[in-house]
DNA sequence: GCGATTAAACGAAACGGCCCGTTTTCAAGC
DNA sequence: GCTTGAAAACGGGCCGTTTCGTTTAATCGC
């Protein structure tokens, strides 16, 4: 007669069938990708999984949770390393852009994004992510401080959030499509903040 | 004795109550900020006006309508004129954290972009109030230009477009607390990107 | 002018429908 | 036998719509 997990177990011993947890997964993604934010309900998400209800009950929380862990299953996009700051720059800028139009990674983003704005946990994990150095571009900057290019005064988490804003911005106002030179014209002018002389 | 509106009169004769009007927008103001926009409900509006759901159905077709209204009817945030563009965006910024924070307009102005990310009519006027000259940010730019402060081939639009993202990520990540020397800083980069000859 | 007429918007209530989050029941498998 | 999970049913909320009387306010005849 076995119902439920016991609470206290569910996060000790329990342990989840992972055919089943990938099919509610990748059912997730593909409804997100296909009804958007506003038709993700875990009542679709069972049924395109032949899941359930109580199934995705029992190891995601929350609607917020299920959305975190899929969107923690998204392929990372690629981040160049030429040896040059604004190549690299322009060059993850592009493929973040083709990525997030390309591949469900935008839809999925986007959605958590949404999600941010009225659960604690998305938004904890959405602002966690965009920490500093440990964002992509923060890294691609740090690189460039190692290898001389610019001063190690430059602020990262600075200009990191600046090029994220950016990003974000593009993504929610469906503005992906922007070609090459506008991206290239964008960063070009964060380039000169760091390369100019401070006032 | 007249029932409800033909509908194809609707747009011609059609005029309706601004007292019973006026209730509505402000209860839905109130209900965006009191529950936010996961509990922006038709219905919500309705009990809090006390009034009746064909109401607010007869006078906006959708939830994305109601929405742009309650939008349009927010107070505009102060635009600085101090005769420096630095202080000048630096100002409208600080102004812009606070009137966010301080009034309902943040909660607003969030939901919008929420509701843009599914509603058509919602993601066009997005897109068209964040349009280069037409933008606060934009007009302090032009500003600057017609005074001959910065040069008349700068990118207006681009400028812009680069201080709104910041404002939305912070807006949208709740980080409107932000220090005046944090905002300082990113007008200070973006500002060199302005000052400094191009590459 | 002014009262009667008539059109229109109004609040309230109820509808069928969908999805929520939860609980119960029952079949299958390690 | 014990765990797992699919299926079904629950109470509840909101959806968008329709149908009621009722109230407000322009229009028109006198």
């Amino acid at each position: 007669m076995g119902v439920d997990v016991d609470p206290a177990r569910r996060s000790i011993g329990a342990r989840r069938n992972p055919d089943s947890a990938d099919a509610i997964l990748e059912a997730a993604e593909a409804v997100l990708v296909e009804a958007g934010y506003a038709g993700f309900s875990i009542e679709a998400v069972a049924r395109r999984a032949r899941a359930g209800k109580p199934t995705i009950y029992r190891w995601w929380p929350s609607k917020a949770a299920l959305l975190l862990e899929v969107y923690q299953r998204q392929k990372r996009v690629d981040v160049p390393d030429t040896g040059r700051l604004e190549e690299d720059l322009v060059g993850f800028l592009k493929n973040l852009f083709a990525h997030w139009r390309e591949t469900s990674s935008g839809s999925v983003f986007r959605s958590l994004i949404a999600e941010a704005q009225s659960d604690d946990a998305a938004s904890a994990a959405l602002a966690g992510y965009a920490l500093g150095r440990r964002s992509h571009t923060g890294q691609i900057i740090e690189r460039a401080k190692a290898r001389g290019e610019i001063g190690v005064d430059i602020d990262s988490a600075l200009v990191a959030d600046l090029i994220a804003s950016f990003a974000w911005k593009h993504l929610l106002t469906n503005q992906l499509d922007e070609d090459e030179a506008t991206i290239r014209k964008t960063v070009s002018y964060v380039m000169r903040g760091i390369a100019a002389p401070g006032k």
